[in-house]
DNA sequence: AAGGCGTACAACCGCAATCAT
DNA sequence: AATGATTGCGGTTGTACGCCT
């Protein structure tokens, strides 16, 4: 077994000591790594010690994930954890890539963290670790039967639905200022107030006439997100075109149609072309319908932190040209 | 006290990309 | 351009350690 590179050589394997750390940190910090392949013959011989029995593989791998001295050692912080969640949500199984966006932390210790916790959690939360999705059992179990059971005073022809966790940064719509989403981040509040919300999983349960309704037109100003009937997980988010607007859709509807089938459909809307899906609806609405205006949305709520994530995404989508730019201002 | 079990994390492996010749 | 060496990455395994019975 060991390594290709070495394999002629005699190769110390599991866990480093204490003297072989010394010695690798010293020959690091004097002399740099040109090669690692060379390290370990260098390594020691200015302690006057024998030479270094590792690869120069296992050299590198102990060097950057233990012993250079910029990392931050320590269990991950609140911060730290929801960045790796966004993060990962963008990019996936990226470790390295997600290791950029937290300094001092290495794509090992987050891979690490990621299986051990974050996973768990988000499983326990019935995420899909993988889609960040609801899982299949979570939503049939949140499914409303009736809403008007639960919801018993709402006159709304509509009830937006979503699933609320915990801790996920919601703070109650604000009247005296009339953009509908708020978050305890910076995203919405400093760069952008989006003054109504556009959804396709509404469901029209009082009027068999949109039975298939996609969109939902503006809030208004007397409406807010603070109350309880729910069972909608808004994975799917995008601008409208004018980016006063949000269009929000369902796991369902996103897997159905992808981001992109979704975007069309609120342009379409916007530009007035009719489609198979009762876009006409949804025009006249959006023209301002006073009767759908006049709709109450009372029993909304949402799961702001994964609606400001997908967001997110969103924004680098639009603004930079790889994935690997990703510049984080949180 | 000792064994079993679960968990966290360090380290390894194989593969792909990149570099040097 | 071809080829071997090196580096980087993600998945997986191994091991130390704490908890429970």
């Amino acid at each position: 077994m060991g390594h290709r590179c070495c394999s002629k050589q005699k190769i110390k394997r599991g866990l480093w000591s204490p003297e072989e750390d010394e010695k690798l940190i010293t020959h690091i910090t004097t002399h740099g790594h040109k090669s690692w392949s060379s390290v370990p013959k260098l390594a020691g011989t200015s302690l006057s010690l024998s030479w270094l029995q590792r690869c120069g593989k296992s050299c590198r791998l102990r060097w950057i994930n233990y012993l250079r001295p910029d990392l931050k050692r320590g269990s991950f912080t609140a911060e730290e954890e929801q960045t790796i969640i966004d993060v990962h949500r963008i990019l996936g199984n990226r470790w390295a890539q997600i290791a950029k966006h937290l300094p001092g932390r290495t794509d090992n210790e987050v891979k690490n963290f990621w299986n051990s916790c974050i996973k768990k959690k988000l499983i326990s939360q019935g995420l899909d670790p993988q889609t960040h999705t609801l899982l299949s059992s979570h939503r049939r179990a949140s499914a409303c039967s009736n809403i008007s059971e639960i919801n018993p005073n709402t006159s709304s022809i509509f009830t937006l639905n979503s699933q609320l966790i915990p801790n996920a940064g919601m703070i109650p719509y604000n009247k005296a200022q009339p953009d509908i989403v708020q978050t305890n981040s910076t995203i919405f509040s400093s760069e952008y107030q989006p003054s109504s919300i556009i959804s396709n999983n509404v469901q029209a349960h009082d009027s068999p006439n949109f039975s298939d309704f996609p969109y939902v037109p503006s809030f208004g100003n007397t409406h807010n997100f603070c109350s309880s009937s729910c069972c909608m997980n808004p994975c799917a988010v995008g601008f409208s075109e004018n980016e006063n607007n949000i269009w929000v859709s369902s796991a369902e509807n996103f897997r159905a149609q992808g981001f992109e089938g979704l975007q069309a459909q609120v342009e379409q809307a916007k530009e007035n072309k009719p489609s198979e899906n009762g876009i006409d609806d949804a025009r006249e609405l959006a023209k301002g319908n006073p009767e759908m205006n006049n709709a109450s949305f009372e029993s909304a709520n949402f799961d702001f932190g994964l609606l400001e994530s997908v967001i997110a995404s969103e924004f680098m989508s639009r603004d930079l040209s790889s994935m690997d730019e990703l510049a984080w201002n949180f």
